[in-house]
DNA sequence: CTACTTGCAAATTGTTTGCATGGAC
DNA sequence: GTCCATGCAAACAATTTGCAAGTAG
């Protein structure tokens, strides 16, 4: 309920109201420790409120992510997809295995320690960092010879 | 001249034929320092051949692409445009400017040991990795205070 | 009640594909 | 000549928008 409050006066001091929609979706991505995109969160919802559109699902995603409630992500290369997570978790990266489609997340303090370095000569001040890794985990690169090149 | 043996040769032993489109393609992500959307090559392109398609463009940028001549990077937190840049240059990242929108380019060898890092960790092999910072330069911190928070 | 939100459908944007014609080798 | 490549238009996928009806505060 503190929950609940905290999302409502979030809203409320941005002029904006709480829906049954909007809970719905926070609490989807709250509670996952899955890797979602908006169609995925889509599916989940549509399952608790039938009616929902993913029109809606967007425009709510848009809104959590301007509150800094959600991150949006790209864990591919080709960043085919965007994933959505909440800020709640501390600071990590991801990993995407090609072979098993397994997301991996990596923690290190060296790309901090990047942009310290980069504020520290230029003077310029970081608001965003995106990382994403690509390759193949351990499991598949043991299983598949192709690509030791 | 050179050159040109170069790309002809590459392609031939993929099957694939030498084109005016092609080479064009190339010599403007070749000799351009600026960082390009497929739109914006498209639009070069088209005033040196007035016939060529935006088709052609993206079909000939993913064969580039696949014989490693040029890279397709992000440059922006919601990486809505996808760069092209020939992979002659070095190790390097990217900072977008939020206010200015201009890019700068980032050298270090930390995302590098990351990966080693974690290579060794885990096991797994990289085959990529996406990183680009965003934020405001040195100039346009100064020109503006509001994001001083 | 009033203004923000939703659902629905249509619009947009960026990219890809099918197919007949054209062109490299 | 054979196949690959191109131009064009249509298809696609992901996301956004306009608008009338619904609803939170």
């Amino acid at each position: 309920m503190a929950e609940k409050t905290f999302l409502a006066n979030k809203l409320k001091s941005a002029g904006l109201r709480m829906t049954p929609q909007r809970k719905l979706i926070l609490s989807i991505l709250d509670e996952t420790s899955d890797h979602l995109d908006a169609e995925e969160v889509y599916r989940r919802a549509k399952k608790l409120n039938s009616k929902l559109n993913i029109a809606t699902v967007y425009r709510t995603l848009n809104v959590l992510k301007e509150m800094d409630l959600i991150e949006q992500r790209y864990f591919a290369r080709d960043h085919g997809v965007e994933y959505y997570e909440t800020v709640t978790k501390g600071e990590h990266y991801h990993f995407t295995c090609l072979g098993c489609r397994k997301i991996i997340e990596v923690e290190t303090p060296k790309i901090k320690q990047v942009q310290a370095e980069f504020a520290a000569l230029t003077g310029a001040q970081f608001t965003h960092a995106c990382v994403c890794f690509e390759g193949y985990c351990a499991d598949c690169v043991d299983s598949e010879e192709s690509f030791t090149l």
